[in-house]
DNA sequence: AGTATATGATAGTATTACTATTATATTTGC
DNA sequence: GCAAATATAATAGTAATACTATCATATACT
């Protein structure tokens, strides 16, 4: 999944930044270099000031871009889902039986990521990391409610909502195809942390093994075998 | 499941605090008013000098008790996790039939938290969303493999075992129970998350139906039909 | 050449997350 | 009942954070 489309843009919500980093180079060096600082440090360690250091620019700089780091670590994430997006509707857009296009959606969610050399200045690699180990703190803040009013989190939720209708077309009676779209796309997450920091606490130990146990998950949910 | 058996004292990892705070009036004020402030503010805005100010103490004698909020947290889930252990033990322990007593199992995941007057310093129902709200913040960290070393999330990961261990014992050849027992844990706390902040991502609406998608979902996936 | 815009440099503020020290209560041991 | 030990309170101090504001400079555009 590479190259597939030139000259596309990802659309991130225009709320969550001050001024449109892909507008400049000074834009694009802030997320260039935010995404593999935040990868480093930790959300939580992250500041605007050690980026603006790493960049040889100014904090206050920064500041005009992004309003504070949580709306720059929400601009980032929306930008992977976008992606992912894109790459889900692009992959599972021709398939006719709606069985395998629920199991190609699989795994395009649970398939490692790679570099994407459309988008230059973003190391995706990188950025899903970031995904697995921060997206949680995004919305789990008090301010959630208002935030997915203003429309911070559509792109995830979208993807969410794709997913549960591709449920309910292979199985239109299954009366938790939502709540098992919001598992898988939460659960992967999850499951890709285990295996890094709790190994004990999965069966997964690669790619392979949990777009594995997610196809068996969603097919025997929905009482069909799989191709597996 | 209240009252079941009084002077019983949940047991957590002593490296989670400096002082033990169930050993005086002051600590256990701590923990209940801690319980409160960060409930009602989130973990981000709750700070020791609030909570000081709330029970007109000091901040330096809080931290004679805890080394700074993150251990606070730590040690306040996981006393919620070795509660819910010791009702899922006492639950299920007499079952015979491996599959009623992970339906059981199941039943006492999801349903609602009820308050226990045995720890009368202690309001579960607004632990649990505490638990609901801030319990990924306390791995989703840098420190994580040194915490996880120093046993931090013990009682989690043995109730995830044990969870396993009866997933197994009903299907001894699903390869997936440990990885089916994470998503469960961790999926309880997120659909309940979604069902009060993002109610279009789940058709989970109640206790019940939660109950009920996480039954069918763990039965699916071991072949089985549920009762319900 | 003059104006607008982008960026940089510096300074300042309130708050956080502590640590250290000293003072004052309270408990306990003899 | 008094001294000693312990627990808590009060105060102050520090480095860092998360900004905001102001002014200077560079570049770009007309």
């Amino acid at each position: 999944m590479k190259d597939l489309i030139r000259n596309v843009k990802i659309a991130v919500n225009q709320k969550t930044y001050v001024k449109d980093p892909e507008s400049s180079e000074l834009g694009k060096r802030i997320v260039t270099h935010g995404i593999s600082l935040i990868s480093e440090l930790g959300f939580e360690s992250f500041t605007f000031r050690k980026l603006g250091a790493q960049i040889g620019s100014n904090e206050s700089s920064i500041y005009r871009y992004f309003e504070n780091k949580h709306k720059f670590l929400i601009y980032l994430t929306s930008w992977y889902w976008g992606w992912k997006e894109y790459q889900l509707v692009l992959t599972t857009n021709s398939i006719q039986d709606e069985a395998v296009k629920l199991e190609k959606a699989l795994e395009v969610l649970t398939e490692p990521v790679e570099e994407d050399s459309a988008f230059s200045h973003i190391n995706e690699v990188a950025l899903y990391q970031i995904v697995i180990n921060e997206y949680s703190k995004s919305f789990l803040t008090k301010e959630v409610d208002r935030e997915n009013k203003e429309g911070y989190f559509e792109i995830y939720k979208r993807m969410v909502r794709r997913l549960g209708e591709m449920i309910t077309a292979v199985h239109p009676r299954y009366p938790f195809a939502g709540s098992l779209a919001s598992t898988v796309m939460e659960g992967s997450l999850h499951q890709h942390f285990l295996m890094e920091h709790f190994p004990s606490l999965t069966n997964c130990t690669d790619d392979s093994s949990l777009f594995n146990y997610f196809r068996h998950l969603v097919f025997s949910s929905l009482n069909l075998k799989t191709n597996g």
